[in-house]
DNA sequence: AGTGATTGTTGAGAGTGTCAAGTATTGAAG
DNA sequence: CTTCAATACTTGACACTCTCAACAATCACT
């Protein structure tokens, strides 16, 4: 089920021209909440030399700015440009479209299969 | 939702140091029943080149091999190996074990959440 | 001060992805 | 039967993702 979504969720992406990785990242860090690059690492679950690059690319097209952590000289938070925030905002409103074997559920079942997904939202950590 | 499993799904892939892609072309072969390349790009959602290059390191690694089809001479049909096998068996077994959210559901909610996903299953082509 | 852990960066190397160009083969139209 | 467009795959060039090992700076604790 969750491999089929792939295609899906790396086209939603090429719309803005971003990878899945670019798109993770930006749905990240909320509006005015800049996020540090190891939380990033960990909600990719990667490495955190990775980050580096994801964020040197996406800094470059002016959809983020590194910024310094008053409290801790070592970390970089990342936080959205106006652009950046434009593009977040667009992003989530095109994922908010439910691919169309959703769409082709009876009523009842959107509902149930909305109120379980999110009991399941409910048992992950934040 | 989908964007979560994310890491889960890389992280069973490389228990057999196997790539996304990788297990997804495993998983779409079954066996005895070879599948063009092309296919496989279609299930991919990617430009025919990229298979090139991973089916070179599948057979590279004995796991699958290029087979010719007798009615097309273009085409390369791509059969898994005995290895082969074994690994997609056991990728499979390891992919059963449901994620520690989905545990924690109640019963009827595993229930609901199988049926609602069965009719989403059924409301997609092959 | 001194030691060890944490944060981020760099460089090397494998893998994934696209595009453009090229080969071989098919199928259909003249 | 030849020509011609379409299809299946490969190759080469280039960008991006990912990991690992090595490194600099900073912090936290003694």
């Amino acid at each position: 089920m969750f491999s089929r979504q792939r295609p899906r969720w790396m086209a939603i992406g090429a719309e803005f021209d971003l990878t899945p990785p670019q798109v993770m990242t930006i749905n990240r860090i909320e509006p005015d909440r800049p996020a540090p690059m190891s939380d990033i690492a960990r909600w990719l679950a990667c490495d955190a030399s990775n980050v580096t690059g994801i964020t040197d690319r996406l800094e470059k097209r002016g959809l983020l700015e590194r910024q310094n952590d008053p409290g801790d000289r070592r970390v970089r938070m990342l936080a959205l440009t106006p652009e950046g925030l434009e593009l977040r905002a667009e992003l989530q409103e095109r994922s908010r479209i439910p691919p169309p074997e959703i769409i082709a559920l009876s009523a009842e079942d959107q509902a149930s299969l909305r109120d379980i997904l999110l009991r399941v939202m409910e048992n992950r950590g934040p």
